[in-house]
DNA sequence: AAGAGCTACAACCGCAGCATA
DNA sequence: CTATGCTGCGGTTGTAGCTCT
């Protein structure tokens, strides 16, 4: 019996992510999680994006702890080493590696190591010694340590090249078909508060490179202007921009249980809010003209 | 300068295992 | 007990950018 696909794929948006998608997904991962289920994620988030896709994304890209680019070589040595003792069992290696993903070590793998463990076991074997057996892993690495590892070590990651993309869209996300029927005063606030925190994560990277190529975003110049000034706007009204939307215990620790509980999502996880309409349009309807 | 080949890595695919109704 | 749905995982593919000829 064949298993049904997890979505329809004449439905969904595929290949690379943009970066108005990586900035709704971000934000809503961060705020909601994935509330136990990936699938109706995408839905919920207001993404044209398969659950697995969304799930992969923020797995292997988007999460604040993730480390990208090269790898040490110490790095290099524990991959090594690892692949001698449990074969191709990427995800124990990459729990053994705070801050890369099973795709990372895998890929680094692929292209790099393997040829270099090739050679030195084919070394090693016209010495006499037979190469390491890629089979069996013998016992997994204890996953309770992993967690507290990447925590810690997220503590001090520096973030890398895609962390510093200033990801500023001349719109926001949603809102070439934003609906102004909707006029919940307490949603639209709330809704204000969510994308004021979207636009004070994308100001933060702008600022911190720079700005350097908003020029190379296409018609950035007067559009870009607006998210900004509605950010300064909510955070003359809220307060200051403090929470490190890149931490996410930091914003899971507060504002998701109080928005939750302030729509009563006893027994929704992302609450009846978010049913009603998408996290993009609770964007979107942030995007009234102040 | 242009095309071929290579490299790095993002993304997709499909299966296995687990949870649950 | 069984069917179903979801997540996790490893293998594979696609492609952008770089280097070489």
């Amino acid at each position: 019996m064949g298993r049904s696909p997890c979505c329809d794929k004449t439905r969904v948006k595929r290949g690379p992510w943009s970066q108005e998608e990586d900035a709704v997904l971000r934000s809503f991962v961060q705020r909601f999680g994935n509330a136990g289920n990936w699938i109706a994620l995408p839905q919920r988030a207001g993404l044209k994006r398969c659950g697995k896709s969304c799930r992969l994304r923020w797995l292997n890209y988007l999460r604040p702890e993730l480390r990208h680019g090269g790898f040490t070589d110490e790095e290099d040595r524990l991959i090594l080493s690892l692949y001698g003792e449990i074969g191709s069992k990427w995800s124990v290696m990459a729990s053994r590696l705070p801050g890369r993903t099973d795709n990372d070590v895998k890929n680094y793998w692929n292209t790099k190591l393997k040829k270099r463990y090739l050679a030195s076991s084919s070394t090693s074997t016209t010495q006499g010694r037979s190469p390491p057996p890629p089979s069996p892993p013998p016992a997994p690495a204890p996953p309770s340590g992993d967690n507290s590892s990447n925590a810690a070590a997220a503590a001090d990651i520096h973030h890398t090249h895609q962390d510093e993309k200033p990801c500023l869209p001349p719109t926001p996300p949603a809102l070439t078909e934003f609906d102004t029927t909707f006029a919940d005063d307490t949603l639209l606030f709330k809704s204000e508060q969510l994308y004021a925190e979207l636009v004070g994560l994308i100001g933060k990277q702008s600022s911190s490179t720079g700005d350097r190529d908003e020029a190379s975003t296409p018609s950035s110049s007067s559009s870009a202007a607006r998210p900004r000034r509605l950010a300064a706007q909510v955070a003359a009204l809220c307060g200051p921009w403090t929470v490190d939307v890149r931490d996410t215990a930091a914003l899971l620790s507060e504002p998701t249980t109080a928005l939750l509980d302030a729509y009563g999502a006893a027994d929704d996880a992302f609450g009846p809010a978010l049913s009603a309409c998408s996290f993009q349009d609770l964007l979107a309807s942030s995007y009234v003209d102040l």
